[in-house]
DNA sequence: GATGAATGAGTCTTCATTCAT
DNA sequence: GATGAATGAAGACTCATTCAT
């Protein structure tokens, strides 16, 4: 698939001014794409958003393409920070817990600025950028593996490999498709307890209490 | 999001000379879409290709959407036919032989030009079939939901609908996201094996054959 | 103004069934003339209005223009028919009633499908039948003039051609107004009765009855 | 009847460049309107004869007919202005001299750009700005019913704003159709003097010069 | 650095007209 | 004669990108 073209900014901005334009456009950008979809994401329309001439725009951004990337990388960056301290924070936990507290995260994650998240996912098309999602997605299996991998005696599983990508496609689908089909479903406790039930019983551990909020 | 726009076809095709341009058309379609995604189709592109004029392209298709949106129809209604059969089909079996029926053939739908699946999937949103989509998950829940229940008492779920939107989830991500980013994964029969194992342990079955080599 | 193409209808129908065909056809122009204007105006559009295939269409009717043609021949006949027969009958009556006959009958003239005239005298490119419509506007001229020669000695007028001119110019333009900004004018005797002492006065008649409907 | 858009301009120019470019794209519009006519306009042609790109035309004009609208806007402001000022002169002088005055000023305003004036008065309808030209015509109007209401012991007139309609529409026509039909006759001394007799007849006013050599 | 006017390649789309059946 | 599928030239319009000021 073609149209790869260069997408790295054309300069650092150095001073803070600068910096705030980089800001205040992807700002724009955001709103746009979440307004328009991404077949109505103009470099006009951002910049007119941004309340930055066109010629402006293009000062920062070589093309359309680097200001999508722009986004992306960003919003990818935050999500994988997230993501990163929590698995990090989790592995001390319990594995019940840890279970609870990932999950919990992702849907979390689908929770803030869902819209966003949403048209990134969705409407961007993967080309070029694609790399990044594969990306994070990889690091996420990875981590999981590595956790999985570290108390691999306490569970049931036997490649903590496979187990992991099958963990994380399942968690993150349930929260996705959850977040898509049926936005009420998010704040359902039994659907997250459930969620739990499954992994729990997939890695053949015990949850941690009692079931704070049992079959009711 | 705007640019939602009609995508009802134009005429039906009566005689079988345009019923087979029709076909051209969509073939084309198909064929351009996967070569250079959602952006690099023109309706230009799709004419030449399917060596039919521009013209013709709109006597049966309205726009550019209308041709996706086709696309997306036939197979929807394609998965929605094999979904359907095989899922009657499997009623009958015990239950893990079910479960792997079942798996198995979602991994077969995502192999079957699995490129056209993952446009064809992104791109929902973009054409306004939602709807569709969400038909065709609905239709699948309700199904499992159904199976469940029948079953409910060889089974250690609570709520039939949760395990379901849950168990379909997690399934056509699995499948999903093996296509997309690990294609080479789709074969490997231990991804199947781990598949079912998740499936089964969460339902509280056991495995029909001589058993997965124990785990734990 | 180029656009000039041959507008002869290519053949004429000898039999009962083309001539049906024809009228048909012309009649379905004048719906979609009246419905949606010139511009949309497509030769697809009648013909399926007549109910009727575009390759019938194409048997009478050589291009698009032959079509429009056909219509205000016939438009223009049509008129020019009432007119003539009106002024001959008319030459014979004194002034004034003659007056009053001819500014009635432009009136008439007027209400009679008003919507057709009007896009045809508005919307119909001049370009090429402009010639038909001059004609029509000459014979007006020419025969209100001869009128004018012939009872010259009863008449305050100088020259009966640029009188006529006057004349034909005035009442015309007064009916054609009043349908267009006011058409609730067209009725009101108030205007009938202004446009005829307008008219005598010119012509320096006296009114021939003591008017029928004073000032009141 | 459809194909009415939306024709309000894009964007002001603000820099004198812009301002430059908006004129020279309208110039290119009138030169092409009386060229090829309404049909024969297209924006690729007056981008083209104005020496401008494509892009330039859209970046001030959304479409075709919002070209015609704001010449056709111009034209009418324009004599708009003119007549305002001719019939507030006209009204201190003696009834003759102002009628005389009255159709010098429209022949005058009909043989400036005799065939821009017709072309544009025949796309009124289509381009939606009938309003435009109604509201001259009641402009008109209202100031001839004024200035005759004033005078209305002089005149021999019973309704002022029935007389106006008639004086307005005559006036106008006789000057539209010779510039129309003959536009010889639009120099032709004769016709003036005509034309005003009528009105000074139709009124009941003498005219103020050594009189029309004496008819009958 | 900033501005916004200008550019024009590239698309979509229409519709008069032809022609095989 | 009739049908309607197919054609493709032509035209409207967008938008990423450049560049003079």
């Amino acid at each position: 698939m073609p149209r790869q073209v260069k997408t790295t900014p054309r300069k650092r901005p150095r001073q803070d001014r600068s910096k705030a334009t980089v800001d205040t456009i992807l700002a724009a950008t955001a709103r746009v794409l979440v307004k328009h979809g991404f077949d109505g994401l103009t470099t006009n329309a951002v910049a007119e958003h941004a309340g930055v001439s066109i010629g402006s725009l293009y000062q920062y951004f070589p093309n359309k393409e680097a200001l999508v990337a722009a986004l992306i990388e960003r919003h990818v960056e935050d999500m994988n920070g997230q993501i990163l301290s929590e698995l990090t924070r989790v592995a001390q936990l319990p594995m019940a817990d840890a279970v609870r507290a990932v999950i919990d995260l992702t849907i979390r994650a689908h929770s803030v600025e869902p819209e966003l998240h949403r048209v990134l996912t969705e409407q961007v098309p993967r080309v070029g950028r694609m790399a990044k999602l594969r990306e994070l997605d990889a690091i996420c299996n990875r981590m999981v593996a590595g956790i999985l991998s570290l108390r691999r005696d306490e569970l049931a599983i036997r490649d903590p490999d496979i187990a992991a990508f099958i963990l994380v496609s399942a968690i993150e689908s349930i929260c996705h498709r959850a977040a898509l089909f049926a936005p009420e479903k998010l704040g359902d406790p039994r659907l997250v307890d459930e969620a739990c039930v499954m992994v729990n019983r997939y890695l053949g551990i015990e949850p941690a209490l009692p079931a704070v909020r049992s079959a009711a």
